[in-house]
RNA sequence: GCCCAGAUAGCUCAGUCGGUAGAGCAAGAGACUGAAAAUCUCUGUGUCGCUGGUUCGAUUCCGGCUCUGGGCG
């Protein structure tokens, strides 16, 4: 049919946010009779649509899409799960001599896809529970008692990091140095990679992000967001911990929707909180792409 | 027209008992190994409204002017 059968290629759209990703992908898969699969983050799930920008179901028409939409509000994302199933739908479509095209802004995701990851243990619902409950201080202070060299690698203050290399300790005994010195659990092989970048001019971007939140407004994203709190049974009195047990209010967006739902700003505030935040994200984006991802420039 | 207050970073403001200034936000740079739209680190930015006076020296004190609020008529 064509050429991948033999090169096994694969495309990989990647920019900021609101820089034309989903209509650059519809039109290179039609162009190109691909296959898109998704590599953002938060469009794996299938609530917020208006908000996380997920493709219209008109655009899902035109070509086939994989990977969106496949988790619930109550479910824990991952990236070596996301990778794990996207490598399924890139071999699976190479086998068919199509061209599968991987598209998002999860650079991170695509990190793990392309180049691998350490091989860490899986963690009991028991440690990590018994983890969640402590207290951050006296936790870094005793993983740095039992596993100094542990301080020399997690680099800046990542929370997150040393949370999981305690988690280790207390699972496997070891240190989470012992499971990153070994070979990385990679993905795909033999496959030749061919990046699209888009847009990434600042001021351009910027002003496509403005646009972009107004277009969602418009849409009904006040209502989506009071319809999913109203799913979730929302309750104000709890809202930072309804934030921090459902992965899919860090949509930026949704968190700034429910403090104007809940009377605590105003509307023009609220637009001006969430685009800023946008900004501030497509920013650190276009960061990553710069430095983890040198061979797209 | 009169009285009062203000005019300092892109914005909101602090400050200098006279020796040319600093916070927050915005902005910029960076990190990132199983939460990544997450999480975290670093960095500036200036005719201190204009104009005279006093002074070795004025953004700071005094006068005038302009503009912006608010009050009185």
């Amino acid at each position: 049919m064509n050429v991948n059968a033999r090169t096994k290629k694969v495309l990989i759209i990647i920019g900021p946010t609101a820089s034309g990703k989903t209509a650059r992908a519809i039109e290179i898969a039609t162009e190109r009779n691909g296959v898109i699969i998704n590599c953002d983050s938060l469009q794996t799930y299938d609530c917020l649509k208006i908000l996380t920008a997920f493709p219209s179901e008109a655009y899902m028409k035109r070509a086939p899409h994989e990977l969106f939409g496949y988790l619930k509000y109550y479910d824990e994302s991952s990236a070596v799960a996301w990778a794990t199933l996207a490598s399924q739908r890139v071999i699976d479509t190479l086998r068919r001599n199509v061209l599968p095209i991987v598209v998002g802004g999860t650079g991170f995701y695509i990190n793990i896809l392309v180049n691998g990851i350490s091989p860490l243990p899986a963690i009991s619902d028991e440690v990590r529970k018994y983890v969640a409950r402590m207290d951050y201080d006296e936790l870094r202070a005793r993983l740095y008692e039992v596993d100094p060299q542990a301080k020399a690698a997690i680099t800046k203050q990542q929370h997150h990091q040393t949370v999981r290399a305690y988690e280790i300790l207390l699972e496997t005994g070891k240190s989470i140095l012992s499971f990153k010195s070994l070979p990385k659990k990679t993905f795909l092989q033999d496959i030749e990679y061919e990046y699209d970048v888009t847009e990434c001019d600042r001021k351009r971007l910027y002003d496509r992000i403005n646009a972009r939140f107004e277009r969602m407004l418009d849409a009904g994203a006040v209502d989506e967001v009071e319809q999913f709190l109203y799913t979730i049974g929302y309750s104000r009195s709890e809202r930072e911990a309804f934030w921090r047990r459902y992965h899919i209010f860090s949509a930026i967006g949704a968190k700034e929707i429910t403090m104007y739902l809940d009377g605590d700003i105003s509307f023009s505030l609220m637009k001006e909180v969430a685009t800023r935040n946008l900004r501030h994200y497509a920013k650190r984006q276009i960061t990553w792409i710069r430095h983890q991802m040198p061979q797209t420039l």
